[in-house]
RNA sequence: GGCCUGUUCGUCUAGCGGUUUAGGACACCGCCCUCUCAAGGCGGAGAUCACGGGUUCAAAUCCCGUACAGGCUACCA
């Protein structure tokens, strides 16, 4: 291991949102940086003039700052091999193919896209793979008029007849080889100018002297291709590493289907990004086989290619939502205040002022539904009660399981009314507990039962945080409100 | 069709020829704890390592086939 310092790039292409197989192909591409103190390039593969589009760029960017895979080189920050947008290097390709065509390593074609689409049927029953090689024979005279006559054309590689099997050693998947015979003159520039994947990928990745492509398995029958454009272009080969896919529940490629695919949809659920990566960098790489939680810096320490596996993985949400609850449980008061700030907004329950003038009472909440959730969005429906003041909407499947159950809820609201109305009685999470727990020995109750009425009085329903902490958070007053609704709803 | 790749509990995985009666985690089931729900503790079930052949004293681990799944085969990336 004596090579140049490490330089990766992670090149989504903008056709769409980052969608869980790029951030994990993002993911691993910064933190095999991180692990060897290389530098982590984003670049913008945008190429395909029908299908992007800018929006999609700054969805990109902002998953990806959201995620926290902050990017050495790239859009925003710059870098000694700008710009990183595929569609502003047009000058970089056309020198590129011109070095390609002084040294005869591609040609023009002229054969329209309708002709090649009605030859492929028969081309391909005669055994042909591709393109038939039609305009390679071609005199340069001859080619040379007829691009002087505008004829449209696009250019192609001239791959090497006489090529043996292209071979590379791929860091997941080992040895590979690829019949030369298969590879067929592809087209390098279209014939519009712009030019194609398998072009400015190579150029690109040997102009910013890239040492290692991670990159899904989907491009790793594109890689003797691309190893063939290196070799025309007399460009040093990176080291190739191809991920193993990331599947739906049902096997099949992950799409809108199975739910939550992109960035955006995740954070918006209430997942954390720090737990996002923890999940991803899990799905085909694992720490040691029995450490399943763990943080950016043991990630960034511990992260080999070695470790990849190669066989797809099956994303599961519920093993997702696991990893965010534990990660509430040790968020803090004051973290998990802040990251809830925008879900009560946007529930309507408070204001962001009205939370930083009552900072402690909404750090209060934490202890008493941490354990409760699986993530942000889980946590206003189970705390909306503590803010509906003097009463609260009574969930009616509760209703009937408790008022609707015995006769003496009535009697229940009443005994603890008496308790609570008392000013000589400190409103504390002990004293009440203590208090109200003479109830149901002296009524002859159950005790679950008892604090069932009392906690759909209070809360609305019959699962709710701890009921005594929730009415210190209420207030003496909303509570004593609250049971003498109840008392009339039942008595 | 051709060319590639993959296949260990439902899921993520450990395993890189003998230490394995295949380990861990999520999910699932039961018990305990308990003011509900969770969380937590304890325990349970769950994988003849896709299948069939080899190689070897010995294979989940090496080789060859088959099946299934996925990818590429575009003037998409």
């Amino acid at each position: 291991m004596s090579e140049a310092p490490v330089r990766v790039r992670f090149a989504p292409s903008p056709t769409g949102q980052l969608h869980i197989g790029g951030v994990r192909t993002a993911l691993y591409n910064w933190a095999f940086a991180r692990a060897n103190g290389g530098t982590f390039i984003l670049r913008i593969d945008d190429t395909d003039p029908t299908r992007s589009t800018q929006e999609n760029i700054e969805i990109i960017l902002r998953a990806l700052e959201w995620a926290e895979l902050d990017w050495d080189e790239g859009p925003l920050v710059g870098g000694p091999f700008e710009p990183y947008y595929q569609t502003k290097r047009a000058q970089v390709y056309s020198n590129a193919l011109a070095v390609l065509i002084d040294s005869e390593h591609a040609y023009p074609c002229f054969c329209s896209a309708e002709d090649l689409a009605s030859k492929r049927e028969s081309n391909r029953a005669a055994g042909i793979q591709g393109y038939d090689r039609t305009c390679r024979g071609l005199s340069p005279e001859e080619a040379r008029a007829r691009i002087a006559a505008g004829e449209p054309h696009v250019w192609r590689l001239k791959v090497p007849l006489d090529h043996g099997p292209v071979t590379f050693h791929d860091a997941i998947n080992g040895d590979c080889s690829f019949p030369n015979d298969v590879m067929d003159d592809f087209v390098l520039m279209r014939s519009d100018g712009t030019p194609t994947y398998n072009f400015t990928t190579v150029v690109d990745d040997a102009d910013m002297r890239i040492t290692h492509v991670i990159r899904g398995n989907d491009h790793l029958s594109n890689t003797p291709r691309q190893i063939l454009v290196y070799e025309a272009l007399g460009a040093p080969l990176p080291a190739f590493a191809h991920l193993p896919m990331i599947n739906g529940a049902d096997g099949k490629k992950l799409s809108k289907r199975h739910g939550a695919t992109s960035v955006e949809q995740f954070k918006e659920l209430g997942f954390f990004p720090d737990v996002l990566v923890n999940y991803l960098a899990l799905l085909g790489w694992s720490l040691d086989g029995e450490t399943t939680l763990f943080d950016r810096q043991t990630l960034c320490d511990n992260f080999s290619l070695q470790r990849i596996n190669k066989s797809p993985a099956t994303f599961d949400l519920a093993k997702l939502e696991w990893m965010n609850q534990r990660y509430i449980i040790e968020l803090g008061a004051a973290a998990f205040v802040d990251a809830l700030i925008p879900y009560l907004e946007e529930s309507g329950l408070a204001t962001k002022a009205e939370v930083s003038a009552h900072r402690s009472w909404f750090e209060s909440i934490y202890p008493l539904v941490a354990e409760r959730v699986k993530t942000m969005q889980d946590v206003c429906p189970l705390i909306a009660f503590l803010f509906s003041g003097p009463t609260v909407i009574l969930d009616e499947q509760s209703v009937s399981k408790t008022f609707g159950k015995t006769d003496q809820a009535c009697d229940i609201l009443g005994a603890a009314l008496a308790i609570i109305a008392d000013p000589a009685l400190n409103f504390t999470t002990e004293v009440l507990h203590d208090a109200l727990n003479t109830i149901p020995e002296k009524m002859g109750l159950k005790v679950r039962m008892v604090f069932q009425v009392i906690r759909v009085a209070i809360t609305g329903a019959v699962v709710s945080p701890p009921l005594f902490e929730s009415m210190v958070l209420i207030g003496r007053d909303d509570s004593i409100a609250r049971l003498k609704a109840a008392e009339e709803y039942c008595c």
